[in-house]
DNA sequence: ATGAAAGCGCTAACAT
DNA sequence: ATGTTAGCGCTTTCAT
């Protein structure tokens, strides 16, 4: 005779009580279905539907340990790089019934860290994080304690971690050797601070192009570092060759975003891309293809990367770790590649 | 005598064990640990480094009902729209310490109650979501089971749900009026089909718009439907006008990709962006003003939108359903405004 | 095929 | 100030 005054959640002792059997074979409804006489079956689904019955989630992994979701960090949820990356990790969760809890870290590791304290606290399977910093010691006790690590984007410093990264030196090299066979022999790179991992490797590829091609770095590069890495960025570092009187043939741009601010800053100075200047960008977001000038640029496999982190996080405990390089792919558009 | 062969996560039982201490001090350490004494805590609070001890959140929540989370569904995570409402709910929840799971339901109804099912199993506080079709009363009875729920980027059509929405027919409006305003007298429309409210809203307000003018919106709108939202949508509206022999001279982009589309079609046909045609399109995305050709368009609030609803979501439970309406703001560039 | 009951790890009374 | 203990809702033996 109790009078449910604040509306309590049901659970599954009311529909039990409603249905006229015990809790267990609610439970076997639940999860067993076929071993019950479908009969009661049939009551118990009224009752369910009845009472607007929903599992209590935190109960069941309580109990069962049943671990269903996995966690993932990226850098920034606004960069479509990585929001394609987070659709390619749900495409392969999916397919286990598995879900993903997202969190962008702004490049802060404190946040890094609240959000996988968050994860670990509910149990996730593993996680999957875009380190903020080259620091991952944290990563690895996390490991110790039986959460499930992989590395996205960035290479495993340790070979018993799992990563899955994309070449960047190759990426480079691409872009760079693309320019020298259109006819170029200096290249201009407007790229990012060197402690930045994906700009001191796509330097590196740069370097590697040169020297395949039998120049010297030391005269056929012309580096710059832009001070942020998007259009404003590539504006400065434009300006920054105009003024010193250094007007460049090819330009490659660390990423699309400061090759759009190249393109802009070239053109308002009534420098013609591609005919004055040939200029290759990097990530090949959508909006490249779409410019009044088409950009080329290098193609990053942003979907492979997110289903192959999943798939690596998703293997039977105690598989070895792997640590997988996709390649890069250039799109050549019309930005780099001057009429015949 | 027990040897820990599979290695179980350390509960505060084990924490209790090794401080040499009783369970509700070392939960009193994790609660509340004014209430115990300074040595005591720190023999505490050695054990819990000792052990890497983790609290259990699924036994915490369970036990406590504590639900510091909330679930939000749009519709695409890869459309900058959406991730920037995210970024604005993240912001908000930050202030009080709540963590988002964040889901996208792809158009997809079903993957919309899939998560919200999940969300309810996992007893989030509420809900914000961006519904995938017109058919909310599952959203309905999902609050009716004490789940907060807050519509996104759509008009609540109960007085008793919380929404917040943008006003699209305000859009639509003041496109059309900027154009007049330049001195055009007739103007083309790439739309979307109407039963996408936002396109029907924004059709609205164009014929608003030219009615304020004093013109007959079925001789002064020419409309378009587009087949997809994107730029091959406004390459293929700009070519059926173009095929039809119809020129237009003042054209206004549901949205900044089919925009793209239009200039790009517009360019390639020797029609001048904004010398023979002015373009405007809406949402404003990051590259938008970064064109070579920069656009005018309507910039909806969306880092307000998402902290708004979060907002509204964290009230007090009991608080007056609220329908909140913001404005959109037109953006003026050089797509729209032929040199004097 | 179904029921009874133990217990997952934690918090919050309540007792000391 | 600290200890003891009930119980959150569920799954899962073990009986029957």
């Amino acid at each position: 005779m109790t009078i449910p005054t604040a509306r309590r959640r049901a659970s599954i002792a009311d529909v039990a009580r409603i249905a006229g059997v015990s809790v267990g074979t609610v439970s076997n409804v639940l999860n067993r279905p076929e071993r019950v006489l479908p009969a009661t079956r049939e009551r118990v689904e009224v009752a369910i539907e009845q009472l607007a019955f929903v599992r209590n989630g935190s109960a069941r992994q309580l109990r069962a340990g049943t671990i269903t979701t996995v966690g993932a960090i990226v850098l920034d949820l606004s960069n479509p790089f990585f929001t394609d990356v987070v659709r390619g990790i749900e495409h392969r969760l999916e397919l286990d019934s598995y879900t993903a809890m997202v969190a962008s870290s702004d490049d802060d590791p404190a946040r890094e860290h609240r959000y996988l304290r968050l994860f670990e606290e509910h149990g996730v399977l593993g996680v999957m994080v875009v380190p903020a910093t080259d620091e991952i010691s944290h990563l690895l006790t996390l490991r110790e304690r039986g959460v499930g690590v992989v590395l996205l984007d960035r290479p495993s410093p340790v070979p018993d971690l799992s990563s899955v990264a994309v070449d960047d030196v190759l990426g480079g090299e691409l872009a760079a050797r693309h320019l020298l066979e259109q006819g170029h022999t200096r290249i201009t790179f407007l790229n990012g601070p060197h402690y930045i991992r994906q700009c001191a490797d796509r330097h590196a590829g740069v370097v590697r192009a040169l020297e395949a091609a039998g120049l010297d770095p030391a005269e056929a590069l012309v580096e710059v570092t832009v001070p942020e890495l998007n259009a404003d960025g590539g504006e400065a570092g434009i300006r920054t060759l105009l003024e010193r009187g250094d007007r460049p043939s090819a330009v490659f741009c660390v990423n699309d975003l400061t090759a759009l601010g190249a393109l802009r800053t070239l053109r308002r100075e009534g420098i013609s891309v591609p005919d004055d200047v040939a200029l290759v960008g990097y990530d090949d977001v959508t909006f490249a293809a779409e410019l009044a000038t088409p950009l080329t640029s290098v193609r990053q496999p942003t979907h492979q990367l997110g289903e192959r982190a999943a798939d690596l996080l998703l293997r039977p405990p105690g598989s070895p770790a792997e640590q997988v390089v996709f390649e890069p792919e250039l799109v050549v558009r019309e930005s780099s590649t001057r009429a015949a």
